[in-house]
DNA sequence: ACGTGCTTTGCAACCGGTTACAAAAAATTC
DNA sequence: GAATTTTTTGTAACCGGTTGCAAAGCACGT
């Protein structure tokens, strides 16, 4: 074991006794080297600790062997709520993210990639060739639920490679990852149905949005296959806010008298709906089941603790860093969707 | 506008009429250019979108600008309390981390670093030289609660720069930032005894560790300055967890029928011990008041919603920014430590 | 006019890999 | 054994910036 310094593959040759262009060959599997070589070549770098440059193998390849997942600055008890234009995004709210965030970097590092984390003004698409001219990144992950179209189509035209989590429109030419909310709004429904329930409310996101829609389809399914007509003055939407679910349950409660079960579209507007309830006097669950939407960290600590319906973060993670690697690798763009899961606790 | 690539510097040179050297010293401010070229040569760059390969910058310059966030795989509901060797780590959970990495992104942003996440093995200190020796990164950023002392000590004798999050050991060799837990005892305190509380107890974690002893000195400097002795039996340490919250309080609620507050070092040990206390019969706050610590995003949805100490997570990430590029190009170790702020809610 | 010093510019050699192409060595064919 | 093919190796030109050093340009004093 040598003390020198062995820090390039010039070293490495040196002391193989090999050329440069050998090295590298044999350093990367390549057939232009006899097994015999480059087996003496590796074993030589791995006495040595040697670590290839991977700058400079980035600037020969013409690719760095990162991507960056854009998110916007997070503030977590800012002034963000009185912000004008201010949307809220409880839908998908932090431990998602971070689970996500797991999945891929597992997943790209599997694939000899690196996460890089950059913040995204929503005003402003420079960051796009920012990143992607200066060969700082090889493409994007995005999430739906923190970017808007521009930022897509911008992406778009100026055709980088990119993925997003949370849409499923296959007329675009981007690979897209996500969740599977019809068979979601099935289970969910299903699973109130086993226990007995019979007259179940929706209380949906925005009524444009394809995942609400998606997660109708999946309840009203679930109801006509046990043979329970879908009432439609029992399906509610509004958005994903506690204040919403609030005022739609209010109402709900108002006109119906014998509601015995809630299915809500995130947990946020479940835990309101709880609250609600138990102002009107219903227990829950003996009196109404209520079943949410995510599974955040919240769900498992709210009172009751929540039945909800979840979406594996680190596997969404992994397809993202999968679609995304296999764009880039031969171009192919594609559309998953990633299985609900219910988690049965107390409130249903 | 003419619409030919600009690529390289070696473009611009070409359309400015200069050589590459002089381009490449007009966009660097060097002040090898006279203001007149440097001008010229900035409005022909920013006519044409020029945006400058950063991977070859780094291959000349010998540094990436690139700063690496050591993680562990995150897995949320997964099989790890069930492992060998399982050490719960709930102390800074989730959300704390996302601010951490907000704050920390939009501070090297803000410097000219970018941020990449990586996921490290508990057992294994390869990646130190894999991300180090391969030019991939220029320093690192580590958290104390999820890392060994293995890792410091190896990044210390590599001689590789980081910074730590949690630690506040000025003895060692590398920079540090890290709450206020001082302070943050004593606010608690304090606010206890500005409400009227006497017999407050203190719910600790593990004894051995300083963050737990700082907490503590800041309860007993509270209390004596409000004349109130510290009583020794009122002070327990355990776990950061819920099961561990549980037993003490239940201990102490046996040994000590006059409780009227109780200052737990982490929120899910105050929720625990708000569950043990409803099930002992008292009510919170009105006859226990119940202060945490950490400011989860869970503490706002708590029933009844949480009065903890709050350490300002993106403050964090900023500071643990600061203080390593500082280090990287000053080669200075600095401690830094962060306020502690008391978010009022309703449970004290 | 000429030398001196200062500013501005260009040349060319790096940084540490990859890879097209040519040359050498080994294996195959006749 | 020579000719041909195939395998293995080396040479050198990239990738796109940075920077030491020399040279050019210019103002100044004498």
């Amino acid at each position: 074991m040598t003390t020198e310094r062995v820090k390039t593959i010039a070293d490495v040759a040196r002391i193989a006794g090999v050329s440069k262009a050998t090295v590298s060959r044999a350093l990367n599997d390549s057939t232009l080297v006899s097994a015999e070589t480059r087996e003496r070549v590796r074993a030589i770098a791995q006495q040595h600790g040697f670590e290839m440059n991977a700058t400079a193998r980035s600037l020969s390849r013409r690719e760095t062997n990162v991507i960056a997942l854009a998110t916007y600055p997070y503030e977590p008890f800012g002034p963000t709520e009185a912000a004008p234009g201010f949307v809220p995004t409880d839908k998908l709210p932090d431990t998602f993210v971070l689970e996500v965030m797991s999945g891929l970097a597992a997943g790209l590092h599997a694939r000899g990639y690196d996460l890089l984390v950059i913040q995204i003004d929503s005003k402003e698409t420079g960051w796009i060739s920012r990143y992607l001219d200066s060969g700082r990144v090889d493409g994007f992950v995005l999430m739906a639920a923190s970017c808007t179209i521009k930022h897509l189509e911008a992406l778009e035209t100026r055709g980088a490679p990119f993925v997003v989590w949370g849409l499923d429109s296959t007329s675009h030419a981007y690979s897209t990852v996500s969740g599977d909310s019809y068979a979601g709004g099935r289970i969910a429904t299903q699973h109130l149905l086993d226990t007995g329930r019979r007259r179940i409310t929706f209380i949906g996101g925005p009524e444009t949005e394809q995942e609400a829609q998606d997660r109708y389809r999946g309840y009203a399914s679930a109801l006509r296959g046990a043979h329970v007509g879908v009432d439609a003055s029992l399906v509610t939407y509004g958005w994903y806010s506690s204040e919403s679910a609030t005022l739609r349950m209010r109402e709900l409660l108002a006109a119906h008298g014998d509601i015995d079960a809630v299915f809500a579209c995130s947990d946020v507007m479940a835990i309101a709906a709880i609250e609600e309830l138990r102002a009107a006097g219903r227990r829950v669950p003996d009196d109404v089941a209520v079943v949410g939407y995510d599974d955040v960290a919240l769900a498992a600590h709210a009172n009751p603790p929540l039945t909800t319906v979840r979406q594996p973060g680190p596997l969404a993670g992994r397809l993202l860093a999968d679609s995304l690697i296999q764009q880039l690798r031969t171009g192919a763009v594609g559309h998953v969707s990633i299985p609900a899961e219910l988690v049965v606790r107390e409130s249903a």
